[in-house]
DNA sequence: ATGGACTTGTCAGATTTTGGCTAATTTACT
DNA sequence: AGTAAATTAGCCAAAATCTGACAAGTCCAT
């Protein structure tokens, strides 16, 4: 969704293959094609590792990666926004 | 967290016990008693019936009901904040 | 047609969620 | 204080979801 856009074209830019990054991670080469498509989701400590590789911030990536899920969660509510707001809203009172 | 908090209240306004919410959503008194402190997540099909039951707006009731999911989902994080306007960014464009 | 990159499908094991029961605790009343 | 109702705590097993891994598939370039 948001993650895997931007690491696809990270890897693109920096013309790596699925395999070496597969390999960073130590997961199988199937694996980490299914996170850069979003059929599996990647772990919180992948993304850190992501990111180092990609030599871009983790905030970064980890941004777009919490932002995906909240996505999915949401994502066919009719109430989706007024609830992101909700949380907005009470998380900058805390 | 969210939901919760409203729905004790109104269930107090209007002077319900758990025992006869949870035989209208034909659920136990003890599960009734944990959705009521968030030990357990309601599932969407009771939100709407204690909406009706409780006589507020679905929409209402189901809003809680999602923020405090996404709030659940996001609350440690460092980038929260940044996930939730992206989302929100990402879903007026669409 | 071979080889490398990537994708698809499947599967069992692990983990999480769920519903419901029993028992404990708290509350309200007399 | 006694007790009955209301609420909460703790468990457990069935169901559902997630995970990692493998085998086989497609696609493309040589």
């Amino acid at each position: 969704m948001f993650l895997e856009k931007r690491i696809k074209e990270l890897r693109e830019k920096k013309a790596l293959l699925q395999r070496q990054l597969a390999a960073e991670l130590e997961i199988d080469t199937p694996m980490y094609s299914k996170i850069e498509r979003g059929e599996r989701r990647a772990k919180r400590e992948q993304v850190i590792k992501l990111a180092e590789l990609f030599q871009v911030t983790e905030s970064e990536l980890l941004t777009l990666w919490l932002a995906g899920q909240v996505y999915e969660l949401i994502k066919n509510e009719e109430t989706a926004m007024k609830a992101l707001q909700f949380v907005e809203q009470n998380l900058s009172n805390k």
